[in-house]
DNA sequence: AATGCTCCTTGATTTTTGTCAATTGAATCA
DNA sequence: TGATTCAATTGACAAAAATCAAGGAGCATT
């Protein structure tokens, strides 16, 4: 079943045969809970993750123990494949943030069908020129949005952002404290940068429940600080992945 | 000529030689000066860029016209190959800072070489790799670097960080005003942050020259806000490049 | 019901950075 | 040489975010 999960991801979809039975061989699903250090920063690296359900945060840390948040994921993401670029070391540590199940991957049949298939190799290609822009946008925003409008395009981002414009509901995936360290700002930043988000946009907030009237409301709000127009292109194929 | 320029750089190592046939065939070099589009956000890509001197700066901007620099890249640096993953757009606009000879190369050879020789596919995930780790720490460093450690930092980095320690001169490669954008404060600050720089680690200023008497004065204060320690690896093969 | 726990919020204050305005300084050019 | 231009600095002030400290809300455990 396993193997049947790798097929159905989309980036291995121009794989061949071997590699999803090599790599489905070298697998093992888990379930973690909060909290579970999968690896980290700088380990030797001998599997990739897969992760089938639940919330994973990657991260690094200085020496005195300050923290930046990389980015968190969740089902359908892959992660600690690159460290095939890095010396088989991790360029991160990996911890779960919600309960979930996690395949454990080989990173071995992956750099073999990197190197023997170029359609596979391509695909990754498009995926990281992909997951670059992603990261050049958080760079711009994090020196062009403010904290409000920051988490308004957070939000905007959780949608499916289908051109039709109704009243919509949005609900955190996880706790506001790590949505907060996702954005790189305190939690107590956070908490009055939604507050201000609410009284300048007139959302509905509930907890972790937002309730839009449109999509505009925020868009208007927060892509009016962004290089790129409202229905972001990053994500109008997420619904098909 | 062109094609003997192609064949040094090191992400074409392992390029066939009808790579080198075809793009040079499609190349054209020519002199900028500082000031000159190369092209817009969202244009229609033909080609990709190679610089064989002088600076570019990579950048977008919003409706408003705030600009955020992506990042400034000199002589050897390949930019615009990733419009191949954008529907042949390019994801960001592209501006020479500093007079230099660029030369233009065709898309398309280069999108064949990708898909039908799988070593240059490992070694092009590989240089995507590397720039995104690159994407990461500058994230990080947004978030817990203040001025004065970002401003260290840049300047560690245009060094060789050679191990041996002993007293440097560092020239700034471009205006101060340019150095303020690629690190995403305001001219203002970065003066009075480089001025902080120097009161709190004791380099000698003039100009655009900066002198330390060793390596670690800057390391000390900056690197201990950041995830990596002193040497950066991702530099220590620049020379070989 | 009481206890402890963690997340979240709020207030008061400091630090950091941005903004606006004025001035200095260096390079260019007629 | 003086005029012009633009980069760079500086001062005064405003805005944004971080920090420190104190509560409160919700939840699980006992």
């Amino acid at each position: 079943m396993i193997e049947t999960t790798l097929r159905r991801i989309e980036l291995f979809k121009n794989c061949k045969d071997s590699f999803f039975a090599d790599t489905a061989a070298g697998a093992s699903a888990q379930e973690y809970n909060k909290g579970k250090i999968l690896f980290l920063h700088e380990d030797d690296a001998k599997h990739f993750y897969l992760i089938r359900s639940g919330w994973v945060k990657l991260f690094r840390e200085t020496l005195d123990g300050t923290q930046a948040v990389v980015d968190i994921f969740t089902a359908g993401h892959i992660f600690g494949d690159t460290a095939i670029f890095e010396n088989d070391t991790y360029p991160y540590s990996a911890e779960v943030v919600e309960n979930g199940e996690i395949i454990a991957l080989p990173l071995a049949p992956l750099k073999n069908e990197i190197e023997t298939n170029s359609k596979f190799a391509y695909d990754m290609l498009s995926a990281m020129a992909k997951y670059r822009r992603q990261q050049d946008r958080e760079i711009e925003h994090r020196s062009i949005q403010n904290a409000s409008q920051r988490i308004g395009c957070f939000l905007l981002r959780l949608t499916t952002q289908t051109e039709d414009n109704g009243p919509i509901q949005i609900r955190l995936p996880y706790d506001k404290m790590l949505v907060a360290s996702r954005l790189g700002m305190q939690p107590e930043t956070f908490s009055r940068a939604l507050k201000k988000l609410r009284e300048e946009t007139g959302i509905g907030l509930n907890g972790s429940t937002i309730e839009l009237e449109s999509l505009d409301q925020l868009a208007c709000y927060s892509c009016a600080a962004c290089s790129s127009e409202f229905p972001c292109k990053d994500l109008s194929k997420k619904v098909a992945e």
